[in-house]
Order: structure tokens, then C-alpha cells, then sequence
RNA sequence: GCGCGAGUGGCGGAAUUGGCAGACGCGCAGGCUUCAGGAGCCUGUGUCCUUCGGGAUGUGAGGGUUCAAGUCCCUCCUCGCGCACCA
């Protein structure tokens, strides 16, 4: 219990704070501090800032979650703020806003578990976190703020996804192209079609349907992540490692359904090669480059009877060394292979105890089906069985067996290997226990003991190759394998066309309609937005692994059905019914955010090249979560791409700089039984930790509901202020890190606050207290040395260690006998009001000025006050410290000898000794070596 | 298994062309103020020893280079993240 009668009524109160915060927060509001002006436009503003250097801050836009922020959530979003504020005050038009990523699947779940609508639930939330995010008193420019639930944001993305539609990728430009150009070409002549056909004999609907397989947005059947659990199908990047859904970790399966794709595998090299002008940590980049999964090797055809095997491989120089082949169980040659009859001498070790390979293969195949992705990478023991076929190997026509084995998986390359068990360790351990031939075709280095051996050496036992190194003979094997028709250099991806449509209500409808012709047909421009009809039944059904996914806007008969001129006349259509993923409106939000009140384009051309322009990529500095490496990150990269190489955007990459903040963890506590139990009831005592005066556990986690252990910002603004919580969150640690959450800790950070306050003010009366005497010298050294290292830290995002620059210059002004000078007073509260701005607003108010802090200059050290008269020099002896002298700073290095002989400590200890080396560091130290 | 990152007081963390380890804060201890303290202020606080001058020791473990190593090199351990039979 606190008894106010005892606290000054001005003291920096919790209570006091949230006072001076809503006044400021409604000034800013009022005054629209934040409003960053466009060069041209509706949002165009004072010219003399717009003319200003740009700067383009983004956080990764969150979705509204209905149990609203825990103080996990802003660390960034306060990172970012901290630095706009600080960029603003050196001098720059600073872009800063928020946007909601509404639609998408968990915003639907929610809905369902509530029953209440997608629609009134989102903007519920969006407006409860809007109310948190206000409070947090957040810079941002809230004319611009988006959601991409929003009728007028999803019109936009409707139409993005039509420049996709119609579009295709010319290989040989390298880029994205109208689909019109492609047309006109083949019209032309100018263009054959790679299958052989004529275009010129071929009837309207087949045109359409080659045109459309160029298309970069285009309908394909293809083998896809069906869950029924969440009625939708998903795209691969939304399914994990263990083959189940990212969200929910549902059961996913394979199943062929025709669904829209999007062409992102034409731009894997782009994506992979455009990184390295990226300002992101390798981390980051590492993780996109393994998802992407570039591999450059060669396709080698083997002959097997009348047929031949494709097999991918990235080491053709081994080709002699290849003793048998591996086909995936999937793959679609292995019927064709299976001979009837076990030929002559097959060892029993290759049969599985089957009296025929049909048998044997049959078995097989239906064993692998069942073992789910993880048996298969839990079990990495060799399996698999004999065909009863042989291959001729192309070089020397050796006949080699062909086995399957789940260790080849259809999903890569061509779902053929050619074993080379010398040069391989798989293949290796494949041979040992199926008793195969190992030749090894590299020459180990001499004392080599290992089995497989993959590092470089002459080639051996391969007639035209030996001798070579493995990178010439791999370049020799190719150029023989395209010679004599065996084979082709080759590349491969791991990354698959990216699967767009999703059997959920919740999403932007396709604006694609379907005629007679059952061909899908692209709305135009004067038809967007196609609206979300409104539903009473939109939740998905759950379904069983074997149905067919059912799209909810399918129940809407009356929408789904139209009668429209889309250049043929009136006619009847049927709409797509799927609706696009999450992953849509956050591929592009970040353009719309540049001119939200567009109606005419998506964003204007003026505009876009004033707040993108740079960098190869446009925004300055984009601060998310890590966990959006290969999602997000990859789709917008993707969609920037395409709407570069169509002329929309000026830069070919939309985030110049990634930065990944670290997360807030926090201590959870389980009982005996393992149960989580609320944080906030546990009592420390001696190391140990009891609820209910029972013995519990603490780990740490992310906040959250399920481990009761959620701090919510609204509770640290009761208890200390928006302006202490940003200091403490701001404070705990590198940005870049992941951090404890400590309620008992954010105690420190308001105490600076409280320090600064009454260093400033009287708290008996609030009025201002300040000297306008001179500052002695030494202070005013301090503060020049706090402003260079503050500065420094705020342009690095160090803010951590620039509180505590800011601190230890307040400690020395709390010492001070008479008040603090104005010209300590000023500079000091321009250091403070990136990180604390509301607090900094008021003393500034009170120091006599009219105008917001916001746009005053961040003060810049005077060099001559950084450089110091007298330094202090360590004297060591043999590395250890022995004594300290004060010297005079530009004192000589043979002076500073001296002077460190003459110290008495120093000349009692060596008197006697030898001094067998001196080290004098001038302005450093000196160290005798006796 | 491979790749990346990290390991510093009771806790969060400072310190990098190698040059005084532990800035700043939390916590803790003592004091002031107070009827009281879960407020405020002051002082102290890596560890061990100490005759209170100081001494020894110390950055995951071990070794090395150097006048000098948290920092560079080698070997190993632990934790976190990513990828994982990708041919």
C-alpha cells in the first residue's frame, strides 16, 4: 500500500505519467506530428520535408489477435519507434506506420471457435490492439495505417494478382513479361511452341490452355498438402518437417487437386542471386538459399531395354563409378521395370524373401506408403529391393542392377539416382547391405580409413577422366554425355511453385471467373474488387482425409453466379470459389503504406520512387521475427520481382535492411503433476519456487496463454507508465536478442525517469529547477562524450548501452550541490525523447518551449570538448596492473616512460630488477617486463 | 549428422584493429528519512585471503601464440536456432 500523502505530488508517479502521456498522445494526434509527408499526391505535404533524405521504417506488419499484446509483442515495434524518433531529429522525412494482417486462417479458427463473424471479430481486435499499440505512444503516421481486410487495400491486391495472371517468364530476358507479348509473338511467328505444336493449326480453347500453362498465376492439378483438419489445402512452406500443418499441427496429406499456383521457381535464381545486395544476416540468407536448394549437376539417360532412366546427379564425373541404380518407390517407371521372373544368380539378399520381383516390388511400395515422412527420416537404415532389371551404364556400357529404395525421394530431381558408393556415403551404406559393387573413381588422399570418399582428388579407374580434378572432370563428363546424346548439364531446385488458392472463407476472392469453356478467364480492372459475399454458414467443414476440400463461398449461390461483359458481351459465369492464402496481402503491404488513399493505381509512380529508392531494396529498415525467413519473406521478394519486371515498382527488392529482433521470453512455473500454473502467484524463496506452498519448476518460453505466464502492456502502464516500459524493454538488452521478462526490473528504468524529472523539476511545486549558470568543465565533457556515444548506439540500434550513457551523465547531475544548467538540461532531454517521448515532450514544454521535441535537432558533440588535458595510464609489470599515473594528454611516449619509472610504487618494485622489455603505448598504457 | 549463433558476478547485460574485465540496471547488504515500507536518498557489492596498506584469483573446459587474450589459433563440452537420406 502506498500512501500518496507521503509522495511529492509532482513526483514522476506511474499516475503522473499516464497523465503528461494521454496529454501528449492527443497533442501528437491533434497536431499530426507523425504525418510524413508524399512529394506529390493527397498526402503531399511542406515541401522543404519532403525534400528532406527519406528514410522507409516497417515493422512486420502483425495480425489481430483477439487476446490482444503481451509486452512480447512491441519490442520491436518500440525498436523501430526509437530509431524513426532519432532519424527525425538528424534530419530526415521518416516514413513510420502500421498495418493489420487480417485475413487469413487464423483469424478464421478464432472465428469459429467464437462463432462469431471473421469480419466483426477482426476489427474488434485490430481496434483493441490499435488502443494498446496508441498507448505505447508510438510515432506513427496514422493516415497511412492499413488493413488487408479492407475492401480498398484487397481491391489492390485482386488486381496484383491479375498482373501475375497475365503475365509470363521469358527465360532468355530473364523476366516477367506480358502475357499479351507472348501472344503476339506466336501470332507473329516470332515464336515456336518448345512441344512442337502450330500454334497456327491449333483451335481457340487449346490456345487458351497453352497460354494459360505460361502464365504466372496458373491452374495445374499437382500433388498437394491436403488437411482436413483445417478443410484447406496449403502450401508447402506451411507444412513441417514432420508433414503436418504449421498452424494447428494437423495431419497433412498428398493429394493430386487441381489448384492456382504461382510461378516463384522461374525467379529461384534471381532470389538466390539478388541476396547478396541485401543488408539481412546470413542466417537469414543461409535459410533462403537451403530453401531455394540450387543444385547444378547433370541428367544422365540410362538405357533399360527400350526405355531410358533420367537420373539427376550433381557429380557426373563419378559416372564410372555408379554400380546401380535407385529409383524412388513412387516413381512412375517402376512398374514398367519390374521384370516378371527373379533373372539367373539374383543374390538373395536383393529378393525380401519374395519368390518374384512383382511380389517383392508390390510389397515394397505399399510398405514405404505407409511409413509417414517422419518413420522415413527417423529410419535412416538402408531398405529397398531389387527390380530384377539392369541399366547400361552410357560410358562402357556395364550393365548395373536397378533397385527401390526410400532413400531416393520422388520429390527431388528426377526421383532417380545412379548409385556411386565409393564417392557417396548413402550409396555407401546402401551397397554394404545389399552386397553391391564399390569402385571408388577418386583417389582418397594416402592415409585415408573412411568408407565413402566425397572430398576432391584425381580421378581414377575412369578411362577419359583420369587425372582430372573433380571440377574438370566434371565439365569433360558433361560435354561427352551431350555429345553422344546421354545426358545434359542440368540445375535443380528444391523450391516448388507456390500453391495459392485455400479453401477458406476468410481471404480475398480470386478475381477470376469461369465460362462455357470451363477455362478461367481474368475479371478486368473496371470488375474489381470482387466483394466478399456475406455468409451465414462461411465456416469450413471438417473433413476426412479422402473428401474433396469444399470452398465455403461455394454456399454462396447468388455471388457465385454472374452475368457479366468481361470484352465478349453479356454472358453467364461461375466465379473461382477459393480464396487466397494469408501470405497475400503481406506480399505488397508495404507499397500501399506509401499511398493508401489511392484509388486510381496501387500506388503512384512519384511516390514510389521517392520512398523506395536507395538501395536495391526500397525500404530502409524492416525489423520482424525470424520465424518469417522463408514465408514472407520469399513470397514478397517474389511478387516485388514480378511487379518490377512489369514497371510497377523502381527497385528490384522490397527490404534493403532485415533486422530480427530477439523475443521476450518468460519464466513459467509447473507443478508436480506438470501442469503450468500462473506465473504471477509464484513466491520465490531461497532459490526455490512455490505456488500455493507447493515445490514448482520454472523453465522459460514465449509469453502466452498456454504456459499463464502473459505480462500485458496494459499492466506496466498502470504500474509504471508507456514511457518506463518502452525504457525497460529498450534497456534489457541487445534488440537482436532474446531476453527474460522481469516485472521486478522494470522498477530501475523508472527511477532513471523519476531522476531525470527531478533533476529538472521541483516535486514539491513541478516547477522547472534549473540554473542557467555555465556547467563546470568536466560536465560538460561528460555530456559531449554521452552525445558522441548515444548518437553512435542510436544509429547502430544499441540501445541498450545508450541508456546507459544517459544514466551514468544523469548519476553525475544528481550530484551535483546547486541545479542542473540549462545547457546540461536541453541536451540531456533531447538524448532522452526517442526512448521516452512523453516525458521528454513535457520537460521540454517546461524548459520554455513552444514547439514538439519531435522535430528538434539531436545534439552533436563539439569535438574539441571530447578530447581530454589529463589521462589516467595503467603502469603494469609483467602484465599486471601495478599502479596508475596521471599524465598530460599529449605527452610523449619517452616523457610517458619516465613518468611511469618515477611513479614510486612502480621504481620500489623494479628497483633491482633487470627491465628486459619496455611496451609504452602512448595514451594507452605501459608495461615493464622484468 | 551438417550449417549458423552463443557461453562473462545471484540475475539482465557492458567491454573487439588484443591494452585497467564486470559499464549501466535488477537483486542483495548497511545507513539516512519515516509511525511504517513493496516509496525516496546515500554507501557498498565477482570470488578467496587480509595485519584493511593490499594480495591472490577470475570471462564454459583444456592447450597454444603474445610483453599483454573475454577478444586471436587448436582440441573439447554445453545450450539455442536452422536444415536434415536434396543425389
Amino acid at each position: 500500500m502506498t500512501r500518496e500523502s507521503n509522495i511529492p505530488e509532482f513526483r514522476y508517479t506511474a499516475a503522473f505519467a499516464n497523465t503528461i502521456e494521454l496529454k501528449w498522445q492527443k497533442y501528437w494526434r491533434d497536431n499530426g506530428t507523425y504525418h510524413a509527408p508524399n512529394p506529390s499526391g493527397a498526402l503531399a505535404g511542406d515541401p522543404k520535408v519532403s525534400g528532406l533524405p527519406k528514410l522507409f521504417i516497417m515493422d512486420m506488419f502483425p495480425y489481430p489477435s483477439g487476446t490482444g499484446l503481451h509486452v512480447g509483442h512491441p519490442l520491436g515495434f518500440i525498436g523501430t519507434d526509437v530509431y524513426a524518433r532519432f532519424k527525425r531529429m538528424t534530419g530526415h522525412n521518416v516514413l513510420h506506420t502500421m498495418g493489420y494482417d487480417a485475413f487469413g486462417l487464423p483469424a478464421e479458427e478464432h472465428a469459429r471457435q467464437t462463432g462469431q463473424h471473421p469480419r466483426e471479430n477482426t476489427n474488434a481486435n485490430i481496434a483493441n490492439m490499435q488502443r494498446q499499440l496508441d498507448r505505447l505512444g508510438l510515432g506513427h503516421d496514422e493516415r497511412r495505417s492499413v488493413a488487408t481486410t479492407d475492401l480498398e487495400f484487397y481491391r489492390w491486391t485482386q488486381w496484383i494478382f491479375l498482373q501475375l495472371f497475365n503475365a509470363w517468364y521469358d527465360d532468355e530476358l530473364e523476366k516477367a513479361r506480358p502475357i499479351d507479348e507472348l501472344i503476339d509473338e506466336l501470332d507473329s511467328r516470332a515464336r515456336e511452341l518448345p512441344s512442337g505444336k502450330i500454334w497456327h493449326e491449333m483451335d481457340d480453347i487449346s490456345r487458351q490452355e497453352i497460354i494459360n500453362d505460361y502464365r504466372l498465376a496458373y491452374l495445374a492439378e499437382a500433388p498437394v498438402n491436403w488437411c482436413p483438419a483445417l478443410g484447406t489445402v496449403l502450401a508447402n512452406e506451411e507444412v513441417t518437417a514432420e508433414g503436418r500443418s504449421d498452424r494447428g499441427n494437423h495431419p497433412v496429406f498428398k493429394r493430386p487437386l487441381k489448384q492456382w499456383m504461382m510461378k516463384i521457381t522461374s525467379y529461384a535464381d534471381r532470389l538466390l542471386d539478388d541476396l547478396t545486395d541485401l543488408d539481412w544476416t546470413d542466417a537469414i540468407k543461409t535459410m533462403q538459399r537451403n530453401w531455394i536448394g540450387r543444385s547444378e549437376g547433370a541428367e544422365i539417360s540410362f538405357t533399360v531395354n527400350e526405355s531410358q532412366i533420367k537420373v539427376f546427379t550433381t557429380r557426373p564425373d563419378t559416372l564410372f563409378g555408379a554400380t546401380y541404380i535407385v529409383l524412388s518407390p513412387e516413381h512412375p517407371m517402376v512398374e514398367e521395370l519390374t521384370s516378371s521372373e527373379w533373372p539367373p544368380d539374383t543374390p538373395e539378399l536383393w529378393k525380401n524373401d519374395f519368390t518374384n520381383p512383382v511380389d517383392a516390388v508390390h510389397a515394397y511400395r505399399n510398405e514405404s506408403a505407409r511409413k509417414s515422412d517422419l518413420d522415413r527420416q527417423e529410419n535412416k537404415e538402408k531398405t529397398g529391393v531389387f527390380t530384377g532389371s539392369y541399366a547400361c551404364l552410357p560410358v562402357n556400357k556395364n550393365s548395373i542392377p536397378i533397385f527401390i529404395a526410400d532413400y531416393v525421394l520422388m520429390g527431388y530431381g528426377t526421383g532417380a539416382i545412379m548409385a556411386v558408393p565409393g564417392q557417396d556415403e548413402r550409396d555407401w551404406e546402401f551397397a554394404e547391405v545389399f552386397d553391391l559393387d564399390i569402385l571408388r573413381t577418386v583417389q582418397p588422399p594416402e592415409n585415408w580409413e573412411g568408407k565413402a570418399y566425397t572430398g576432391d582428388g584425381p580421378a581414377i579407374n575412369s578411362d577419359f577422366l583420369n587425372g582430372l580434378d573433380i571440377e574438370e572432370a566434371k565439365t569433360t563428363m558433361i560435354d561427352w554425355l551431350e555429345n553422344n546424346k546421354s545426358g545434359k548439364k542440368q540445375v535443380t531446385y528444391k523450391i516448388r511453385d507456390w500453391l495459392f488458392s485455400r479453401q477458406r472463407y476468410w481471404g480475398e476472392p480470386f478475381p477470376i471467373v469461369y465460362g462455357a469453356t470451363g477455362l478461367p478467364t481474368a475479371l478486368t480492372d473496371e470488375h474489381l474488387p470482387v466483394e466478399l459475399p456475406e455468409l451465414i454458414d462461411w465456416a469450413p467443414r471438417t473433413l476426412t482425409e479422402n473428401s474433396d476440400p469444399e470452398p465455403p463461398l461455394g454456399r454462396a449461390e447468388n455471388w457465385a453466379h454472374i452475368e457479366i461483359d468481361i470484352g465478349d458481351g453479356l454472358q453467364q459465369y461461375s466465379r473461382e470459389l477459393n480464396t487466397m492464402p494469408q501470405w497475400a496481402g503481406s506480399c505488397w503491404y508495404y507499397l500501399r503504406y506509401l499511398d493508401p488513399t489511392n484509388s486510381e493505381e496501387f500506388v503512384s509512380e512519384d511516390v514510389e520512387r521517392y520512398w523506395m529508392s536507395g538501395g536495391v531494396g526500397g525500404v530502409d529498415l524492416y525489423v520482424g521475427g525470424v520465424e518469417h525467413a522463408v514465408l514472407h519473406l520469399l513470397y514478397s521478394r517474389f511478387w516485388h520481382k514480378v511487379l518490377f519486371d512489369l514497371g510497377h515498382v523502381s527497385c528490384p527488392e522490397p527490404f534493403q535492411r532485415l533486422y530480427n529482433q530477439g523475443y521476450i521470453q518468460a519464466a513459467a512455473y509447473q507443478d508436480s503433476r506438470g501442469l503450468y500454473v500462473d506465473a504471477e502467484e509464484v513466491v520465490e524463496d531461497n532459490g526455490d519456487y512455490f505456488f500455493d506452498g507447493n515445490l514448482v519448476t520454472r523453465s522459460f518460453g514465449k509469453m502466452g496463454k498456454s504456459l499463464k505466464n502473459s505480462v500485458t502492456p496494459d499492466e506496466m502502464y498502470d504500474q509504471f507508465g508507456a514511457d518506463t516500459l518502452r525504457l525497460y524493454e529498450m534497456f534489457m538488452g541487445p534488440l537482436d536478442q532474446d531476453r527474460p521478462w522481469e516485472t521486478k526490473s522494470v522498477v530501475g528504468s523508472q527511477r532513471l525517469l523519476q531522476r531525470i524529472w527531478r533533476n529538472l523539476v521541483n516535486e514539491e511545486n513541478g516547477e522547472l529547477e534549473i540554473s542557467e549558470a555555465a556547467a563546470s568543465l568536466a560536465l560538460r565533457r561528460l555530456l559531449h562524450k554521452t552525445i558522441q556515444a548515444v548518437r553512435e548506439d542510436m544509429d547502430n540500434l544499441r540501445f541498450n548501452t545508450a541508456i546507459a550513457r544517459i544514466t551514468e551523465l544523469n548519476n553525475e547531475i544528481t550530484k551535483l550541490a546547486e541545479p542542473t544548467p540549462r545547457e546540461i538540461a536541453e541536451p540531456l532531454v533531447h538524448l532522452l525523447s526517442p526512448l521516452a517521448p512523453h516525458i521528454a515532450e513535457e520537460l521540454w514544454e517546461k524548459l520554455g518551449h513552444t514547439e514538439s521535441i519531435v522535430y528538434a535537432r539531436f545534439p552533436v558533440a563539439d569535438q574539441s570538448m571530447l578530447a581530454v588535458e589529463v589521462l589516467e595510464i595503467p603502469i603494469q609489470i609483467n602484465g599486471k596492473v601495478r599502479s596508475k599515473i596521471l599524465v598530460p594528454s599529449d605527452i610523449s611516449a619517452s616523457d610517458l616512460k619516465e613518468a611511469a619509472l618515477n611513479d614510486p610504487k612502480i621504481s620500489s618494485e623494479v628497483s633491482g630488477k633487470d627491465i628486459r622489455k619496455e611496451i609504452v603505448i602512448n595514451g594507452k598504457l605501459v608495461n615493464f617486463v622484468t
